[in-house]
DNA sequence: ACCCTCACG
DNA sequence: ACGTACGTGAGGGTC
């Protein structure tokens, strides 16, 4: 194979690099988006490429040959804005560091020293790689040059590849001819000007079917429509000048040696030093960690097809510090595993004839006492090899969620890119695209191997840089005693399920059915035709037009016809009733009788997936289905209860904590006055409505009660006066009245709240009591509304991130305990402040006892945490 | 894919 | 002036 060189455009690049990305500063306000951004890329492109050489080519502020020709040119380096310019010596100055050849030439583009050198190594038998963001390359595109092209979609960066044919394939026409195009349509960002009347479309099916502008002037008056003739009758030079201006010259005498061009060591003293100044945690780790960039680089991939082989790498794997395990499956049955052992040895293990999937899942038991177990996702584990908690594992993705929560998933991907500095692994996009392993197994084995490849050899090196930056963080050890037993504790409620009765759900869906079918008629006769009530859209125009309801526009596509909105117009118009009823029924039936029906299992019972990855405050979150948002404020709603049952010879244990929200916010604060409410009343809302609205206890009224509730809500979210006049139906002013009022009787509430905008603000991050973190770029915006939400959510996140980190603790105990005393009696659900057991007859009142003991003790507080337990016969009996 | 609506804490 | 309460997930419609 040839020898192979890397060619960058300097300044396209760079600029990309400026627009597509987020702008960085360092603490001393130096820009340094783009530079991260340029770098980024070309490390990408570098562990792609591996080339043997690399220049990186840039403009010049001279004006070039191009200028003399046409004076309106404008060229690549006009106009960029200073945040810009001023990055262009920092990155050569980082190129430089890390002995990067540069070139650059007075009367020269880069593109024209990018298409000399081009040309020079091709005729020396060389291949070529063109990294730029500029089309106008693609002239250079040959079998031994690829221009590539970096595009950004959705914040994910993919490089699209032209040799000559991908060029022809895609424009249908040849490189050079991109030139002639360009000739014929000019190009507004350089200000090369086109003929009149010919865009695109047209210039493509000339050039296509002449060649190049001579021939399509030689046939002038064959070609159809008038303008274009015309265009090539009176402006034929003006496509000649054009076509000069965009021909890149290949011919430019700049002088560079095969010795300079050569790559080397990156990974110098003086760049380290300057990604330390910049502040590009990212790549420094890239200069840290070079040896586990060739771990993944280097490491030998094994596939293991029969029992024995299986065998002896569990064995092997057993006596190593630490293993990283992958499993792909399909339901309950593996379709293939890898293990990654220290030392760059992957073994990949597909189930077959001569290996079932059992025992490779023994394999990975057998791991048990031995090495640290390490993946992206133990819970996912789990499923297949029944690990203990007293096991030494390492869970990547819930290590990566800590460190950042606000992120939507946790691919090893990711990983890799944020903690093994960007090392160079095979997406799983690449690798599968978007289809599920089941199906890309079907399809091609192959890939499926190296994502599972992929995600055991991240999760084992991972280990060390994550657990670094959790004890940095200060998060070590709720990952380690709170996160890691939850694991465990939410795949116990995951295995157990919980008990339905699916023939009742059925029948109570028919039963709404009826009266949906029976209101459905009601509303088109008093709309006067048949439309879907289902569509916002079509409801819109019905009520607000053709009815000529008041209530106007809310949303930006149109008209709101939210339950509040209709709410209120409810007591004049019979079909806004109506609708508001259907709705409702709609709501039950869909989400909750049809689609709880169609998720029971086998067992008759449903198995929820508790995810512990998702919520920015560290919540759980519950799917497939969601179990935690079962109706109960409405008494039909409500009815749904009465079908989760437990099984024969159980009973349901509920238990909630009584607005331990609240509650935390008292202990946080330390308001003596907040928390000695606490300590004397029965009613806290109550006691808010008597102590802020001064009157006796007694003399509370129903409706002082309730705004004392809302206020007290409001408090927990962030108060605004916007937010609670809007829930209480009260004007603004009346709404900052309760607030102001709220903060006199509980000053320290005040100044807890606002001293927690501020910490976020000066740390970047909220913080819960137990060092959870959650953080809250908003803060910095420039927008009003992005930062007032940054505000609340600085205000909010302690608060419920604290409760839910008290819930945690809580669960796991209760789980472990349950374990040990070996109760008959299985954890089902946990929603938010809420715990459910399955207790066995004889067991219920000591798990009883546990549960409650446990939900009380899980945190002391200056305030009780009190806990109400319930027991029944279905969970509408246990609440 | 995105919006709207609505169920829960 | 900005036009919102905090945190979720699911179903249906629309483009």
């Amino acid at each position: 194979m040839g020898e192979k060189l890397l060619l960058i455009d300097g300044h396209s690049m760079i600029n990309r690099a400026f627009y597509g990305l987020p702008d960085l500063t360092n603490s001393e306000g130096l820009h340094t988006g783009a530079v991260y951004g340029f770098l980024a890329i070309m490390f990408r492109v570098l562990e792609e490429e591996k080339p043997d050489s690399l220049v990186v080519a840039f403009d010049t502020h001279a004006p070039t040959f191009r200028h003399e020709m046409f004076s309106d040119y404008k060229g690549t380096r006009h106009k960029m804005p200073e945040e810009l310019v001023m990055q262009v010596p920092l990155l050569k100055e980082m190129l430089g560091a890390m002995g990067i050849a540069m070139v650059s030439m007075e009367g020269y583009e880069a593109d024209d020293l990018l298409g000399t050198l081009a040309k020079r190594a091709e005729k020396e038998g060389m291949d070529v790689t063109i990294l730029s963001g500029d089309r106008d390359l693609l002239q250079l595109a040959s079998d031994h040059v690829m221009i590539r092209l970096p595009r950004t979609v959705k914040g994910q960066t993919t490089i699209e590849n032209f040799h000559a044919q991908e060029v022809l394939d895609k424009y249908q026409v040849t490189p050079p001819q991109i030139v002639e195009l360009k000739a014929l349509m000019g190009d507004s960002s350089d200000n090369i000007p086109g003929l009149p009347g010919v865009g695109e479309k047209t210039a493509t099916k000339l050039i296509a079917a002449y060649g190049d502008i001579d021939n399509v002037k030689a046939h002038e008056g064959e070609i159809k429509g008038k303008k274009v003739q015309e265009a090539l009758r009176d402006h034929f030079d003006l496509a000649e000048l054009s076509r000069k201006l965009a021909r890149i010259n290949t011919d430019v005498p700049v002088e560079i040696s095969a010795e300079e061009m050569k790559t080397g060591n990156y990974y110098t003293k003086e760049a380290y030093e300057m990604c330390r100044r910049l502040e590009f945690r990212n790549l420094l780790s890239r200069f840290e960690e070079t040896e586990i960039r060739e771990a993944i680089q280097e490491a030998e991939y094994f596939t293991i097809t029969d029992e024995e082989g299986c065998g002896s790498v569990f064995r092997k794997a057993a006596e190593k510090e630490a293993v990283g395990i992958s499993v792909i499956a399909s339901g309950s049955e593996i379709l293939c595993a890898a293990a990654a052992l220290p030392g760059h040895e992957v073994y990949v293990m597909p189930a077959g004839p001569d290996l079932p999937g059992k025992c490779i899942a023994e394999g990975i038991l057998s791991l048990s006492g031995g090495p640290v177990i390490c993946s992206m996702d133990v819970k996912a584990l789990l499923k297949h090899a029944a690990l203990s908690s007293d096991d030494k594992i390492f869970d990547a993705g819930v290590a990566a969620y800590l460190l950042n929560p606000l992120k939507s998933s946790f691919s090893y991907e990711d990983v890799a890119q944020e903690y093994l500095g960007g090392i160079l692994v095979p997406s799983r996009e690449e690798l599968i695209g978007k289809k599920t392993p089941e199906k890309a197994y079907a399809e091609d084995e192959e890939s499926v191997f190296r994502l599972a490849s992929a995600s055991a050899g991240v999760s084992l090196l991972s280990r060390e840089p994550l657990l670094a930056r959790l004890s940095e963080t200060g998060m070590r050890k709720i990952y380690e005693e709170m996160e890691l037993p939850l694991i465990f504790t939410l795949d116990g409620m995951e295995k157990a399920g919980i008990r339905v009765k699916g023939e009742e759900l059925t029948s109570y869906g028919e039963k709404l059915k009826v009266r949906i079918s029976e209101l459905e008629q009601q509303i088109w006769q008093e709309a006067g035709e048949e439309f879907n009530i289902n569509s916002p859209k079509q409801m819109g125009v019905i009520l607000f037009e053709k009815l000529s309801i008041p209530g106007g526009k809310k949303t930006k596509t149109g008209y709101s016809t939210a339950a509040d909105i209709l709410e209120k117009l409810a007591p004049d118009y019979p079909i806004v009733r109506d609708i508001l009823e259907y709705r409702q029924l709609a709501k039950l039936k869909s989400t909750y009788a049809d689609g709880l029906t169609s998720v029971i299992q086998e067992d008759g019972r449903i198995h929820s997936t508790f995810n512990q990855t998702i919520t920015a405050t560290g919540r759980i979150s519950s799917t497939e289905p969601n179990l935690q948002n079962i109706p109960v404020r409405m008494e039909l709603g409500r009815e749904i209860r009465k079908v989760f049952i437990p099984k024969d010879g159980y009973v349901f244990l509920d238990a909630d904590y009584s607005q331990i929200e609240l509650r935390v916010l008292a202990h946080m604060s330390g308001d003596e006055n907040l928390i000695a409410a606490y300590r004397e009343a029965q009613d806290i809302h109550q006691l808010t409505a008597s102590q802020v609205f001064h009157v006796p206890f007694d003399e509370v009224t129903p409706l002082m009660r309730r705004n004392a509730k809302a206020v007290n809500f409001g408090i927990v979210y962030g108060i605004s006066s916007f937010g609670l006049s809007q829930d209480l139906s009260i004007t603004r002013k009346e709404a900052a009245d309760y607030i102001e009022k709220y903060f006199e009787t509980y000053p320290k509430i005040r100044e807890f709240l606002d001293s927690l905008v501020a910490d976020a603000k000066e740390k970047g991050y909220a913080e819960t009591m137990y060092g959870r973190r959650r953080p809250v770029p908003e803060l910095k915006s420039g927008n009003f509304m992005q930062r007032s939400f940054g505000e609340r959510a600085a205000m909010n996140s302690p608060i419920q991130g604290t409760a839910a980190d008290i819930i945690k603790i809580a669960m796991n105990r209760v789980y472990r305990r349950l374990a040990e005393e070996r109760l008959d009696a299985a954890l089902v659900l946990q929603v938010h402040d809420e715990l459910l057991i399955e207790a066995s007859v004889s067991d219920a009142e000591r798990a009883a006892v546990i549960l409650v003991e446990e939900m009380k003790n899980a945190a002391h507080l200056s305030v009780e945490l009190e806990v109400d337990m319930h027991q029944g016969n279905s969970w509408y009996e246990a609440k």
